[in-house]
DNA sequence: TTAAATTATGAAACGCATTTCAGAGCAAGA
DNA sequence: TCTTGCTCTGAAATGCGTTTCATAATTTAA
């Protein structure tokens, strides 16, 4: 395949003509950039990525770590960063992480070989630590409130909106309330865990171990949840479903058996995922694809930190 | 940041010397690995993994091609070819094409450049005359039938398949069967457009447009479906839906509008995501994570091209 | 008309690791 | 003792485009 000094040679001019026409430099004369185009298009010539990026220590590639693609949260936040990406003419490397550190590091350690600009991660499971030896090689954008670390990050207030969302549930009557969460720990979760029990506090209720379902990630495991609802004497009135799907789920489960919502049950989505409007769900909408659209913007912008908070808006519906 | 040179110069070896040591060759005597691996530490060094691929003129990085990341069908799939690369050490670059041609020539482009080995192509806009212009540059794999062509494919044979989903309806006495596709065009479309055709040939019933339904790809596009269903003087009796979440959206809507299934409707999904069990849906098997794995090593074996069909599996549940 | 500013062009350095080739040293086999 | 055949090492070539610097040729401004 043809190189750059094989263009020059044949067109008569010098390597560094050729890669101004190559880069739309101004001072090449247009009989030049006419013959260097012409030898080009008779080659068939492919400039060499590679060595570009070698040269210029940048690939226009961004890291993006996720748990899991399969799942709509993440599939709607990665939609939001692929789409500013494609824009700004940056390309996407994935990282499926499953929650395992060495996966994660393994992302870390690209960014560290300079082999993608930055790195977006969406949901983390490395210590702040790990994280803290790497910033130095490249922007890394957080998805959680990062505020005072050495990163960038978009993020909702997750205690606020949890607890307005309590709060909402409350005025509605309910006292014995529940929730379900993907995972037991994280920024995000343990946020949320921290407005709960606060709430509980301040409504006077006790903490119930059994009124917290964890796992609670798809739509099929709403079913699970509604099984072990029916095994408690004493179930809650009504759940917070931290996504639209699982709470689909639950509605789908309990309309099978026929409990009734929201009387018999109370359920309150997150994300307004489009499941949630065709199941009439009431839900929290978190802009996923706008967030993602920020997340991809400060990755780019690698020279600042930055800190973006979105809020969440209440959709009310039918399920409280 | 160090480079190979003042490792070498430091360590007072060469820099074939050291290079042996990055990359584990023999023939290093014991005291210089170690002063070299001594130095190393010391400067903290990192190999610019660029330098490495345009000396190795491979990136270890395979394009992954989608119409939606943000797509259950989908995000199985990329879920196994994520798996299966990280096993061979490869990683994933994105990318979303919402089906627009110039971004699926993006990807082949990086081909092209190098940028990437190979590309999986998990759903594909362009046409083979376009495909064909890069199959040069690196192994292309897609995901359908593609045995005369210059690639590697992993497909199930959706004609036999969908045949036989109408056959099985047909068994069960439906005489007036429609489907829920997500695309008009594409060669798996086509190919049950055409097994469509033949079996309404077959029972001798007229072709009629308004049994099929297009654009059907999530949970929320099953009410449209339900809605236009209603709207028929003589609906169909059986709807074979290309998509899990899509037949989860039919049933559900259905249930709303109290229409139950199976006797006034039967609906048969595709795929057997986890949804289909929870809410009991006769569905077609589609093993994606296995295809995903599939997909990945024919990418990874560029050399020769091979073909790969994929079984399916009629699962019965409820709602035929 | 002269000084200053533009435009145009190329040689060479730079980014960095891999790989080929040549050669030295040493041990095993004939 | 001589020949093979390993083991070990490094100089130099290779992959390829970008960028800096020096210089020449024109224009424009003064």
């Amino acid at each position: 395949m043809a190189n750059i000094k094989d263009i020059a040679k044949k067109a008569g001019v010098s390597v560094t003509t050729v890669s101004r026409v190559l880069n739309n430099h101004p001072y090449v004369s247009e009989d030049k950039r006419e013959a260097v185009l012409r030898v080009m298009e008779e080659f068939n010539y492919q400039r060499n990525i590679n060595a570009v990026h070698l040269s210029k220590g940048e690939t226009l590639l961004i890291g993006v770590v996720v748990p899991f693609t399969n799942h709509p949260y993440f599939g709607l936040l990665v939609e939001g960063i692929a789409n500013e990406a494609m824009k700004n003419n940056y390309k996407l490397v994935l990282f499926q992480t499953n929650y395992q550190e060495d996966r994660e590091i393994e992302a870390l350690k690209m960014l560290q070989h300079k082999q993608i600009d930055s790195l977006i991660i969406c949901s983390r499971i490395c210590e702040w630590d790990v994280i803290n030896q790497f910033t130095e090689y490249g922007s890394i954008v957080l998805c959680e409130d990062a505020r005072n670390r050495n990163v960038s990050s978009t993020f909702i207030d997750h205690y606020m909106s949890f607890s307005n969302a309590l709060e909402y549930l409350h005025n509605k009557g309910h006292q014995k309330i529940g929730y379900c969460i993907g995972r037991k720990t994280g920024a995000n979760s343990r946020q949320r865990g921290k407005a709960y029990a606060d709430f509980l506090k301040r409504i006077d209720e006790p903490y119930k171990e059994e009124y917290i379902f964890y796992e609670c990630l798809h739509f099929e495991h709403g079913e699970e949840v509604v099984r072990r609802l029916a095994s408690l004497d004493n179930p809650p009135s009504a759940l917070l479903v931290t996504s639209d799907f699982a709470a689909a789920g639950i509605v789908t489960s309990c309309r099978e058996k026929g409990i009734h919502i929201p009387d018999d049950l109370a359920i309150m989505g997150f994300d307004n995922q489009p499941i949630a409007k065709i199941m009439h769900i009431t839900t929290l909408e978190i802009p996923l694809v706008q967030m993602g659209r920020q997340l991809l913007l400060q990755a780019i912008d690698g020279k600042k930190h930055t800190h973006e908070e979105i809020s969440v808006k209440l959709i009310e519906r039918q399920t409280v």
